[in-house]
This record gives structure tokens, C-alpha cells and sequence, in this order.
DNA sequence: TCTGGGGTCCTAGGACCC
DNA sequence: TCTGGGGTCCTAGGACCC
């Protein structure tokens, strides 16, 4: 059995492209909320030396100098774009784990198994043909080792953009693969490596494994172990339900009016809400957080949590956004300026499975067509058309965020 | 001057119980 | 005066991923 990784290539720097065909070919970056970090690079961009997630003031100058388009982000679009790649794949093969936005697990097996370059080859031209999407395609027996063959497949023109890596072999590749880069291996896992003499993806598949069981932790033993062809992370076709839906922007500015406070609490708690009603899910509890500026000198970082229970497992935004400005004001401490607050929804169950109090059936069922009616407003005319006026006002209407224009130019020197 | 957001999982430590 | 130890559950913090 083996899995291919089918990974969207500069995924949102791709989907701009596809809107904006003038940009191929160029460098182009997309930034986070705010305009303050870049998420998304193309392979022009990246060549300049530009790297993910570095704060967009330190590669300014750069992108002006070497005219490099800068791009707003669009996540509506970008969930757009993945919904339409992940359902194409899911005409290819039956059995699809989509594991991201923009990547997604096929399980191979019967004739696709034994045609598998082939097969490959022909999942990335119909994506790139159909959508306009460039695809990497890395194949193996476990999740570990088809990332690593993915991460050939881009490094390696030679093979067109899939890599077959089957297990106990590849070890040129692996010898050439920096262990840093091995899913699973993050920066303070590779300087526990790197104490241990260990450089390479190679080295560490033929570490020791009773060594490592002393030594390392868990998420570096289960990389041995993956590497080395041992699943632990199994395919998961059947749509595992998330187990949180958050909000958290941060502010532009800062805010130390608890009534603002509750206002952007409110509204990122019907934002949540809404995500999760699209996925028939309802929450039991809200958890609100309220932080200051990481980065300012003048003030200590400061962040509190606080959660409240509801009465009832619910997906009904009134008695959300009603939590959310309850726990807001719990933690709230005056004289002190935020920059950002965050609404949580947990404790996720299936709405379907939810048990029902008898004795406010007839409320829910109102409650639920109110919703139904709301939401499909909002996903046709655009979220925040219709909203529940009584519970709060949207603080972007304030200027505590500025508006989306979505995929803007942020900077473009042509 | 300007530093993202949304997830999952692991782990250590405290509360609590017997 | 001496004053256990093991289990479970919960939570906060952190590592990691994209």
C-alpha cells in the first residue's frame, strides 16, 4: 500500500496566478492579516532570499528594489481554490485525506499501485490543466516518507515534479536532506539531533531505535520509525472532524475599552460560530483570551484565558457571541491596552448527535432555521451582510481592524 | 514606525481520590 | 513526632505543522 502527498505548490502565491496571469513569472509574495508577515513566496521570491514568515518591514526595501509583487491575503478565495483541487483529486482516487489547505493524502492501491509514476503524472497534469494549480506529488509507504519524496519532487527538476521513494532505498536523496527538513523535526528537535551527531534525513533513519528511545522524544522516535517504513500516522480518510474552531486576529492598533473589547470578542465568536455550523458541529464551551503587544517595550506581555460554559451543547451564534462577551469581561483589566483577542469554541460534537432537551425542541427548531436563513444570506452576499445587530457591532466598522480589499496589491513598483 | 493565524498533539504539574 | 503512593483527570504551555 502507499501513499502519495499531493502538495499545492506556493499554494496561494499559485492561486493569485490563476486570477492574475501577469504574475507568472514573477516574484510575487502574499502577506498575513495586517499586512504583517509573508505567508507565501513564489519560486522567484524565494530565490531572492525572501523567508517564510519573516515580517514584511524587513524584506520591504528588497521588494521594492527588485520589483516584487506584494499581495494582500484572500482566504476566502484561497478555501475556494483548495475546495475545487481536493474535489478533483476526489474523482481520481476513492480514498482522499485531505490533511491542509493545500495538500491532501492519496491511497494507492490496486492498478493505481502498479502504474504509480504514471498514475501521478497524469493527478498533476489534470490539476494543473483543469485549475491552473502546479502540484508536487512525493509517493511512499508512510506519511514521513512521501512528505520527504514531495520535497524532492520540488527540488529535483529531473522528476517533473513527482518522486516514487520506496522504502529502504533512496539513501542519495536522504544523505542530501538536511534532518531540519524531515516532517516532524522542528528547530528544537534538529538541535537535539544535531548534539547527537545527526545531520541528515539518512543519518537519521539508521539511528539506533533503542538509543533514541532514551534519548529522544516522542515525535523524533515516531520520524525514525516512519522513515524507516513503520507507519505511525495512519491514513485517515474518514472526515475527522476538527476539535476547535478559533478567531484570534490581532489589532492594528491596540484597545483598552472593555466594551470594544467585547464588541471584536463578539464578532469573531459569530465568525467561529458560523464555521462551525458549515461543518455540523455545536460547542459546549467558549473559551476568550485577551493579550497585549509581544513586541511593545513599554509594557510586560501580558495574556489571560478565560472560559465559559454553556447551558447546552450549541451552535446558535446569540448564546455565543453572550459567552464570549461574558468571559471578556472576566478577565478584562483596566489601564491595560490589547492588541488582540481570541474567541474558541471546544469541546466540538456532532450536531447530529447532539442530545436534545425535550422541553426546547421548539425553540432549537426556530433557533436552527434562524441560523440556516443567516448563514445562507451571509455565504451568498458575503460573511457579515446579515448580522444579529442586538448582540454587537462589528469593530471594523470602529477602526479598531481595517478592511479587506481582498487580494489588493500591497506593493507593485510596474 | 512596521513582527500572522488556525490547527494538533505531547508533556509536566497540580488537584483529587482512595 | 513520624506523615504513602498510585491512579486519573484537567490544564497550561510548548513544539510542531501549514
Amino acid at each position: 500500500m502507499l501513499l502519495a502527498l499531493c502538495d499545492c505548490n506556493n499554494f496561494f502565491v499559485s492561486c493569485e496566478r490563476v486570477r492574475d496571469p501577469s504574475l507568472q513569472g514573477r516574484p510575487v509574495i502574499v502577506l498575513s492579516h495586517n499586512d504583517g508577515c509573508v505567508v507565501a513566496r513564489s519560486n522567484e521570491a524565494k530565490a531572492l532570499g525572501i523567508g517564510m514568515a519573516v515580517p514584511f518591514f524587513s524584506v520591504k526595501g528588497l521588494c521594492v528594489n527588485r520589483k516584487v509583487a506584494v499581495l494582500g491575503g484572500d482566504h476566502r478565495y484561497y478555501r475556494e481554490m483548495s475546495g475545487r483541487v481536493m474535489a478533483l483529486l476526489m474523482t481520481m482516487v476513492p480514498e482522499v485525506e485531505v490533511s491542509s489547505i493545500d495538500e491532501a493524502y492519496l491511497l494507492l492501491s490496486g492498478p493505481h499501485e502498479e502504474k504509480v509514476s504514471a498514475f501521478c503524472g497524469s493527478v498533476r497534469d489534470s490539476v494543473w490543466k483543469s485549475l491552473g494549480i502546479p502540484l508536487s506529488v512525493g509517493v511512499s509507504g508512510t506519511k514521513t516518507l512521501a512528505k520527504a519524496a514531495s520535497h524532492f519532487a520540488k527540488k529535483i527538476p529531473e522528476l517533473n515534479g513527482v518522486c516514487v521513494l520506496l522504502p529502504h532505498t533512496g539513501e542519495d536523496m536522504l544523505s542530501g536532506m538536511d534532518a531540519r527538513d524531515v516532517w516532524g523535526v522542528g528547530s528544537r528537535g534538529a538541535e537535539t539531533l544535531r548534539r547527537s551527531g545527526v545531520k541528515t534525513a539518512l543519518k537519521l533513519r539508521e539511528f539506533d531505535e533503542d538509543r533514541a528511545e532514551r534519548i529522544f522524544p516522542l515525535g523524533i522516535r515516531r520520524a525514525i520509525a516512519e522513515l524507516n517504513g513503520r507507519t505511525c500516522y495512519p491514513f485517515a480518510s474518514e472526515g475527522a472532524r476538527r476539535k476547535t474552531v478559533q478567531v484570534a486576529p490581532s489589532f492594528s492598533g491596540q484597545c483598552g475599552s472593555l466594551e470594544e473589547l467585547q464588541d471584536a470578542a463578539a464578532s469573531y465568536a459569530a465568525e467561529a460560530a458560523a464555521t462551525m455550523r458549515s461543518e455540523g458541529q455545536v460547542c459546549r464551551t467558549v473559551q476568550v483570551g485577551l493579550a497585549t503587544d509581544p513586541f511593545s517595550r513599554n509594557q510586560a506581555y501580558l495574556e489571560d484565558t478565560g472560559e465559559v460554559s454553556l447551558e447546552e451543547p450549541t451552535d446558535y451564534t446569540p448564546d455565543i457571541v453572550r459567552a464570549a462577551r461574558k468571559g471578556v469581561a472576566g478577565i478584562f483589566r483596566p489601564t491595560t491596552m490589547y492588541k488582540r483577542v481570541s474567541v474558541i469554541l471546544k469541546d466540538l460534537e456532532r450536531s447530529d448527535m447532539m442530545q436534545m432537551n425535550l422541553f426546547r425542541d421548539e425553540k432549537c427548531e426556530r433557533n436552527l432555521r434562524l441560523m440556516k436563513a443567516l448563514d445562507g444570506i451571509n455565504s451568498r452576499l458575503g460573511s457579515g451582510t446579515v448580522k444579529l445587530g442586538s448582540q454587537y457591532t462589528d469593530p471594523k466598522e470602529r477602526g479598531i481592524t481595517p478592511a479587506e480589499k481582498p487580494g489588493r496589491k500591497v506593493l507593485d513598483p510596474e
